[in-house]
DNA sequence: AACGGAACCTGAAAGC
DNA sequence: TGCTTTCAGGTTCCGT
C-alpha cells in the first residue's frame, strides 16, 4: 500500500490509538523487522511504560515520540500497514509487531503492525540516540512543507537521470512513490524517461501541482466513515493510469504504455507525454 | 560519484 | 486442475 497518502493514514489510525497513552504491553512476532541484531527484548524494555507524546510522518516515515526520549521509527516497506484492535483481538493474519495502550475504558486498545513481506522497519532508538540518518536526509514532504519549484528545480538541475527515478528518491521529495510519481508525470504530461535536469521551470511548476493534488485526492479517498486502503483487492483502481498499460489513454485514447526504469515498472502515455 | 542490478521476503495473479 | 513464473506501491547494498 505505502506511499505517502497512506502513511499518513497509518500516522492518523497510530495518532488515534495512541496519543497521550501509556504503552501497557509491547510484542514483537519477528526480530526481522528491528535492525539487525537488535532483540525483541530490548524493544520491550525500552517501550514498556513509556508515555506516547507525538505521531509524526515524514515522507514514508512514522516517527513515535515517547515521553522517555526513546522513539520509534516506523517503515511500511512495500506491504505493511497499523491496523487499530482491541487487546482482547486475536493475532492477525501477518502481525508482527503489537502494542496494547492502557485507556480509562474496561478493553484495552492495541495496534496490530502486519507485514506478510517484511520489507518493513521497527526501529527503536535510546533516549539519548541520534534520529536515523535516513529520517534526517528525507527532502521536503509534499504534504507537510508544500513543494518549492525553484528548490526543486534547483535540484533536478544536478540530476541527470530519467525524471520518474528521480522522483522516486527520497532525498529529492520525501513520501513520493511509484503510483505518485506515474500520475504526477501523466498529469503534467512528461515523458518519464526525459532526463530529470531538462526540464523547464515550467513543466517543474506544473509537476509540483499535479504532485501534490493527486496526493491529495488519494488522501481524501481514504477518508469517510469506513476508513480502507485504497487499492485492496477487489477495489477499483482509481488511478488515472498506474495499473492500466495497454488501455486508451484517458485523454487522447491511444495505448499506454508499460517499460521499465532504473527496475520500476513505469507506466505512461507515449503520444501525450513528451 | 553515479548507475544498474541484485538482494531482502512473501503472496497473488497470470501463464502454461 | 495444478505447477511454474512473474510481478508487486520500497530501500539498501554491492560491484562496475
Amino acid at each position: 500500500m505505502p506511499e505517502l497518502p497512506e502513511v499518513e493514514h497509518a500516522r492518523r489510525t497510530l495518532e488515534h490509538a495512541l496519543l497521550r497513552k501509556h504503552i501497557e504491553h509491547v510484542k514483537v512476532y519477528d526480530a526481522r523487522i528491528l535492525d539487525d541484531g537488535v532483540k525483541p527484548a530490548a524493544v520491550v524494555r525500552t517501550l514498556s511504560g513509556t508515555r506516547v507524546v507525538a505521531i509524526q510522518r515524514r515522507g514514508k516515515w512514522l516517527r513515535i515520540e515517547l515521553d522517555s526520549g526513546a522513539r520509534v521509527f516506523s517503515h511500511l516497506g512495500m506491504t505493511g500497514k497499523w491496523v487499530a484492535a482491541k487487546s482482547d483481538d486475536a493475532t492477525m493474519p501477518f502481525e508482527k509487531v503489537r502494542l496494547d495502550v492502557a485507556t480509562s475504558k474496561k478493553t484495552t486498545r492495541s495496534v496490530r503492525y502486519l507485514d506478510p513481506r517484511l520489507f518493513g522497519r521497527f526501529v527503536v532508538r535510546a533516549p539519548r540516540d541520534v534520529d536515523l540518518p535516513t529520517w534526517t536526509a528525507l527532502g521536503p514532504d509534499p504534504l507537510l512543507d508544500g513543494i518549492d519549484v525553484d528548490a526543486l528545480h534547483a535540484k533536478l538541475a544536478r540530476r541527470k537521470l530519467p525524471i520518474k527515478p528521480t522522483l522516486l528518491d527520497q532525498t529529492v521529495l520525501a513520501g513520493v512513490g511509484n503510483i505518485q510519481a506515474t500520475e504526477g508525470l501523466f498529469t503534467a504530461r512528461i515523458d518519464p524517461r526525459r532526463p530529470a535536469r531538462d526540464l523547464s521551470r515550467k513543466e517543474i511548476a506544473a509537476l509540483a501541482r499535479a504532485i501534490t493534488r493527486s496526493i491529495a485526492k488519494t488522501i481524501a479517498l481514504q477518508e469517510g466513515p469506513i476508513i480502507q486502503y485504497v487499492e485492496e483487492a477487489g477495489a477499483p483502481n482509481p488511478f488515472a493510469i498506474y495499473g492500466n498499460e495497454g488501455t486508451p489513454c484517458p485523454r487522447c485514447k491511444r495505448p499506454l504504455a508499460k517499460i521499465v526504469l532504473a527496475g520500476r515498472g513505469t507506466v505512461f502515455c507515449p503520444h501525450c507525454q513528451r
